[in-house]
DNA sequence: TGACTATATTCCGACATAGTTATATAGTCA
DNA sequence: TGACTATATAACTATGTCGGAATATAGTCA
């Protein structure tokens, strides 16, 4: 039977999955939105009012961060409620601003 | 004096700095090298053999990495020794694995 | 029913990004 | 010195993404 390797593969189809979803938090405006909803939910008019986007425009990036699991969207009438789906988006967010001292600090380290 | 508000407000030019980390992230070449980084320092030659990237290709993808404070570079004569910078970064990829589990789990529910 | 409202979607132009090919840079060794 | 090697960079193309304007879709209310 074949060794066991020491770390697992990656198939190419589970970066893409993995890349895909980094890249749903790569926008300011998306991480604008998903920061108004660590309150709770809002519906859209509300987040467009607190991040002042256009409407057209929340729109489309509140569905690309439902469709990627990390908001749940609740319907009510004429309205939409969006709220968070996953708490852990906020951990990759807090993760992401360690991180982005840490390099901070390197750099600072670098001219001092 | 001013209110303490209940959330610490996010600027817009930090969102654009954590967008721009979450970017550098989303691209399954990049995860790719990353990955090919969890067992230690390789070079550029190793790195292209390991992940099939072309030469080029490969150098502007580390480049970013390093950029961004992911990977460090070591020159020794001819070769450039890439290895990891933060290792939190890991972290970031282990959470944003977790969080596909969830959704995916969450999707059997909706079918189930 | 028809007027109105909240949200979603489509179309389009501007710009960013990934990949390839070719070339530049810089270190090694005869 | 010159031939060779490893890596970086430049130029280019194809594709992807963001935002705005206009329009479509539905739900509400008179």
């Amino acid at each position: 039977m074949p060794r066991k390797p020491k770390m697992k593969n990656l198939s190419p189809a589970a970066l893409d999955m993995i890349a895909a979803r980094f890249r749903v938090l790569s926008d300011p405006s998306r991480l604008a939105l998903l920061h108004a909803l660590m309150e709770g939910e809002r519906n859209v008019a509300q987040l467009v009012e607190h991040t002042g986007l256009s409407q057209a425009n929340a729109s489309k990036h509140l569905s690309q961060l439902a469709e990627a699991g990390f908001l749940a969207r609740r319907k009510d009438g004429l309205f939409t409620w969006y709220g968070v789906a996953d708490p852990g988006v906020f951990e990759l967010c807090d993760l992401m601003c360690g991180s982005i001292a840490r390099k901070l600090g390197r750099d600072l380290q670098e001219i001092a």
